[in-house]
DNA sequence: CTAAAACATTGACTTGAGTCAAAAAATGAA
DNA sequence: TTCATTTTTTGACTCAAGTCAATGTTTTAG
């Protein structure tokens, strides 16, 4: 079924092996069967990987660059509920759980390389790779405790402390996106995000 | 081992049976092995099941009554993350994830019947019942998506907004418990709640 | 290299929801 | 039932953060 030896294992697929391996333990040729769902792509910067109303097909693994996964509200306003950087995943989980339409969008933010598989092939390996299922519980245990700090956050501290958390806890995050796209990720204005600059 | 037969499974018991049954299929001897590990315990009203920086030990499963997570901001003012009514679960998942002190409290809302599993059970689970970790992984599918849309609507609405979506989608809150409560699940002061009731 | 577009800053004004306080209503223990 | 505690409502006031608008600054495409 799948023929895929050592010597395949090669650059970009590096990370996602090491990732995984750094999860679970498999044979190799349980590492060939997983490997064998993943495919490579390239995306522009600005490009949606998932677009609203879609329902969720695919998880990613960001090889280089990084993507965010956001949605938009009534007003056209966007939040940005995650980014992943290189070596994290980046699923709209939602929809993948329920398959139902996404109400989240996932967008190159920088030209990214990533890794995909499909949502049918995910469930798939969790059939046949009993270590898959493990795998996809510690992802779910990251993503909700992720999930669950995020939603504490928002409901007990202000502009500027949520700043300084991200400061503090994220500090790429600040250093190496754009005002507008931190403030996405805050959920507060530029402006108010500019004054807080100005005030620390 | 274990020794429970069918005839054990009395009362309360047949609600958590039934319960675990709709998620996985699991043969008799390991339902009997599962349900070794649960005990029953009561709750009075407002008592706590778990307290601020206790690591979350225990999961409950409510048989009757209604338990609340929640925690307390700096200002001593408390937010409510979760409702389990009867036939659902509840747990501080975050600690019980990472085995760190709890930030979330654990409160009986009313006189309370619950089964608990402590975490070293749990996970004991994990490792001898297969099916197991496929019941744990689809609790944290359907934990995930519940904070993920709540953490969506805190970002989204405001306060009139959240309280039609709570009267619409989870009436028996509204109906069940005190303004207080609401208010506290909301997120908003309870003047701002009562204000809300009297434009509605 | 340059023009256009996108992004960031600053000021003036607005507003949703909080706080404080006091009164009214509901609940509960003796 | 009755008195005390808790909960709910209402009014007056405050404030964090949003909007709108104008002006700088940076990025990007050709």
């Amino acid at each position: 079924m799948v023929n895929l030896t050592e010597t395949d294992f090669n650059g970009m697929e590096e990370l996602l092996i090491s990732y995984i391996k750094s999860k679970i333990s498999v044979t190799n040729e349980e590492l060939a069967t997983i490997l064998s769902y993943f495919k490579p792509m390239k995306a522009k910067k600005n490009e949606l990987l998932l677009t609203h109303g879609q329902s969720s097909q695919r998880t990613f693994f960001v090889v280089k660059g990084c993507v965010r996964i956001f949605f938009i509200n009534e007003e056209g306003q966007d939040s940005t509920r995650y980014f992943a950087f290189e070596n994290q995943f980046a699923t709209a989980l939602v929809s993948f759980i329920t398959s139902e339409p996404s109400e989240e969008f996932i967008q190159a933010v920088e030209d990214s390389e990533v890794y995909y598989i499909t949502h049918k092939n995910f469930y798939q390996l969790l059939e046949i790779v009993p270590q898959w299922e493990k795998f996809y519980r510690i992802y779910l245990e990251i993503a909700y405790v992720n999930n669950t700090k995020r939603l504490m956050s928002f409901l007990i501290q202000d502009a500027l402390e949520k700043y300084r958390q991200l400061l503090d806890e994220s500090p790429i995050i600040v250093r190496r996106l754009s005002n507008k796209m931190v403030a996405s990720y805050l959920n507060i204005s530029q402006e108010t995000l500019s004054r807080l600059k100005s005030k620390l």
